[in-house]
DNA sequence: CGATAATGATACGGCCCCGTAACGATCGGG
DNA sequence: CCCGATCGTTACGGGGCCGTATCATTATCG
């Protein structure tokens, strides 16, 4: 089950996609964002600050404001870890699972128009 | 020659396209700036910053800023329009190609890794 | 011509994000 | 028990992007 694209059909997908979310999302997200968001929504928990920096590549705090502004829109939550409490674990929520469907909605729904190279 | 996706699998290449671009990208580029660089790169040209702007549906400041900011990039260049001194054309560059070049082989890259569904 | 329209750029005020450095809270080993 | 290590957050200074409104330049039409 390998899936087969050429250059030109990624690019033509990546394109279709990103003036999908210019003029669909309300609020675009980030680069950033949008790596956090998917990796809280595809991969298993727990999730927490540091484990999402070192999985990105970048510092904490890009991954506390993150979640400050995500929380913001309702895209995910935070809860103390009742066993450590130095540790926050990240939890998703009814809107963000919406948000991150929509977006596989957006990229099957692109990929499938997509012509011969 | 249709391009079968599952869900899954879009969501999965979204996300490892993205982390590459988090670590891998010197300056990421916004949802904004990706989409115009695309179309300039992708549609035939002439371009125009108000062609571009009703193309993705925005207001020609966003066009002429992320022109900017692209052309320090060396991504884009501008050269005024000698038959109507009004309109200025935007050119690729070889920077520029190269920069969607590497963003076509992150896509293909990573879509060529997915497992099934 | 002169008035009007069109094009792209700019000014402004506001908001968000960045990286570095520091901080308070909490845990854990000696 | 205490002191160092760990965790997440916050502060700070800087930079970028946004939308609206306005501008200078150029073309067009009466």
């Amino acid at each position: 089950m390998v899936l087969e694209i050429k250059p030109t059909q990624a690019l033509r997908l990546w394109r279709e996609v990103h003036l999908d979310l210019v003029r669909d999302t309300q609020p675009d997200l980030s680069v950033r964002q949008i790596a956090i968001l998917l990796t809280i929504y595809l991969e298993l928990p727990p999730h927490t600050v540091r484990g999402l920096a070192a999985r990105l590549g970048v510092t904490k705090p890009v991954i506390t404001r993150a979640l400050d502004s995500m929380g913001k829109l309702g895209l995910v939550s935070r809860k103390r870890d009742e066993l450590d409490k130095r540790n926050v674990v990240i939890q998703r929520t009814v809107a963000g699972a919406l948000a991150v469907e929509h977006l596989a909605d957006l990229v099957t729904a692109r990929a499938r128009e997509l012509g011969p190279a």
